[in-house]
DNA sequence: TAATATTGCATAGCATGCTATGCAAGTGTA
DNA sequence: TACACTTGCATAGCATGCTATGCAATATTA
């Protein structure tokens, strides 16, 4: 079947822009779900992540490990020191920097915060093989690097 | 090579959520870009989309074929009518019923704006054959209707 | 028909993300 | 040292999206 696209045609189920919104949507719905239990929200996760590997670093050493701007980092680490996630500390050689620590509250859920993620993850694939999977992360690491860039 | 998941690692670039809300934003972001100059925004898109194949429907209908929920298409629709993009009258037949109009505004920038839509996703796909493509549509449909139902 | 339930839409309040801008503290240079 | 420049972060203002809630109009049921 050949499927002829004019200029007076367009099929949202055909735009990968739009399914992409529509999938990102999905994850985000489920995560929320799972890890509000936790007491956090799905726009603090990534930080998390990296504060958990490595905390009392820079807000521009975080913003380099997170793809957000600096000024959207700037506001979720606002609302994560209001929810008692992370306390701001001065940077004791410069004045201007600050040092972002995790309260113990965010390191207590850790493991339960991973395992969120990953049944979200699991759950959202279910339905492909496991070269399919593997396929569908190779091809995001390639459109998302070639969006980088432009 | 066989990696290791533990409960004490978590690798962003291994998470179809974390890949698929950044591609999400990388999209929405190309998008923006090339839309802006036609004096509409991302999230208008995809009401434009079905308001070009017909007008003169009820919010209730429109919301039948956008997936997004009521509150978020109302407010869009707020947005719409103060930049001229559509225009609500009363359903005659149904006093708490509207019915949604076009403006000639909206109506005049479909070509550029299909256009538009087309080459941010033919940009963003470049890297991958045209197999890969088809494949990369096909996997978000499937994740796409696995997680609708969740 | 009167009471109740449902429907269609609007609004409030919030989180997430962006761009643009401001500003104090550091750095470099004349 | 004085001046300009850069850096690190905060804030304003906006769009997008969500859940929860309100409300008038219609539909249903007793």
């Amino acid at each position: 079947m050949q499927v002829y696209l004019s200029d007076m045609d367009f099929t949202k189920e055909d735009s990968a822009g739009y399914l992409v919104n529509h999938m990102a949507r999905l994850f985000a719905r489920d995560l929320q779900q799972r890890i509000s239990p936790l007491g956090i929200v799905v726009g603090q996760f990534p930080i998390l992540l990296e504060l958990w590997q490595k905390d009392g670093v820079s807000q521009k050493e975080l913003l380099g490990k997170i793809d957000v701007e600096q000024a959207t980092l700037a506001n979720t680490l606002n609302r994560m020191e209001r929810d008692s996630l992370v306390k701001r500390t001065k940077n004791p050689t410069d004045a201007r920097a600050q040092l972002i620590w995790l309260t113990e509250k965010a390191s207590g859920i850790r493991a339960e915060a991973y395992e969120a993620a990953q049944t979200v993850n699991a759950q959202a694939l279910a339905g492909l093989s496991a070269e399919e999977q593997r396929q569908f992360l190779d091809l995001m690491h390639r459109v998302i690097s070639g969006m980088r860039q432009e």
